[in-house]
DNA sequence: TCTGTCATGTTGATGACGTTAACATCATTT
DNA sequence: AAATGATGTTAACGTCATCAACATGACAGA
């Protein structure tokens, strides 16, 4: 509802030099998201991004009461983002099995943490935190919720919801750990080293 | 007059009422520490440091180059601490073996995120990254340095440097993943799960 | 003891920021 | 045609980090 509509477009007709921007929430959201390819969330300035669109500083707050929703908005763009990327991998090794694609979907995880840091750090930061929703804190949100439902089907049978709780939480854990610690540059991972990592948590020898 | 007295004082001699400070720096950093209990990193002013340690605001530069200097310092502290909690961790479990003593490690990396937040989430970005020192990279840091030697023990011997890397980085990435997971909001840790989710890891069977 | 030096404070100013208030424009509804 | 409401504008406030210039006082050397 809140969120990005930058499909269709619904602005006014009148197309001249107008008054009025025609679609200033979604260019600001535009540009919002090109501003955190380069620098971090913090740095980024309500006043910068209206100048850049080329309207006034204040003309912001007539579609974001404060700068926190906007960048709300933009994590949530993010999320959308995020989540296109780990469907398209799993879909791609989903002819590998099951666990070949879970493997898949947690490297595109940590892909997309490596390619865009500074939006993935946002979203984070900016997402509603699991104890304002009405939910049970584990599946506040959909990356959880998609985590769990995949662990029921990859789980030994016998588990315990303890273990396949403990089992999903080590999962979202690992691949979560390696983005941040990567984007803070503590640790540098290529593509070959993630999965070996992944996979030695989800299926291979253990040490 | 200045309420927070109750450090060492490596101050110069003259104690009276100084027009200076006595020992700003070390102030600076108590205060900062303590605001860091409360608000984040980026709600942390300068201005409102001095003012708490009634200093003017400017004086701050007469200790640190810059805000990110004094945050840097925060940052280093909040090291020696999470190091500390980590020792004492493990050794506290060391009579259990040598595995025990590494996932206690680990269980005390994750609960000082947990009991520090702010500080947490402050040492990772303001410590030196690790492509800005002059050493491998992903032994930048001593967290990683201690890991390695650690899992260099734990390792069976036939493991090749890539399989030891990737099971060091498991651990570090797993143990961070859960701290960060935990302080953003999305998952709700307690001691029992932390130690399900890290057994999981290093001994127990897998899924 | 006098005198300079230097570390460590001070005040004052600058420009950027988020945000509020009051006003302007204009498409649409009445 | 007039009223309305959405969407812009300018002006202003208080806060911030930071810089420049100046003040204070401990201490070293004469």
């Amino acid at each position: 509802m809140t969120e990005n509509d930058n499909s269709v477009n619904i602005a006014p007709a009148h197309g001249r030099d107008a008054y009025h921007h025609g679609d200033l929430r979604s260019a600001l959201i535009e540009a919002g998201m090109h501003a955190l390819s380069t620098h971090s969330a913090d740095a980024l300035s309500l006043r910068a991004l209206a100048r850049e669109v080329g309207v006034s500083a204040t003309a912001v707050y007539r579609h974001f009461p404060d700068k926190d929703a906007l960048l709300v908005a933009l994590a949530l763009t993010g999320f959308d983002q995020l989540a296109a990327a780990q469907q398209a991998a799993s879909r791609a090794a989903s002819g590998q099995g099951a666990l070949a694609a879970f493997s898949a979907s947690g490297a595109a995880y940590v892909r997309f943490a490596i390619i865009n840091p500074e939006l993935f750090r946002l979203m984070w930061k900016a997402a509603p935190r699991g104890d304002q929703l009405h939910l049970p804190i584990d599946e506040a949100h959909p990356a959880m919720a998609n985590l769990r439902r995949t662990v029921e089907d990859v789980a030994p049978p016998g588990s315990s919801e303890d273990d396949k709780r403990a089992t999903a939480l080590r999962c979202w854990g690992l691949v979560h750990g390696l983005a941040t610690l990567s984007l803070d540059g503590q640790i540098d991972l290529d593509d070959d080293m993630i999965g070996r990592v992944i996979v030695g948590l989800t299926g291979g020898p253990q040490t």
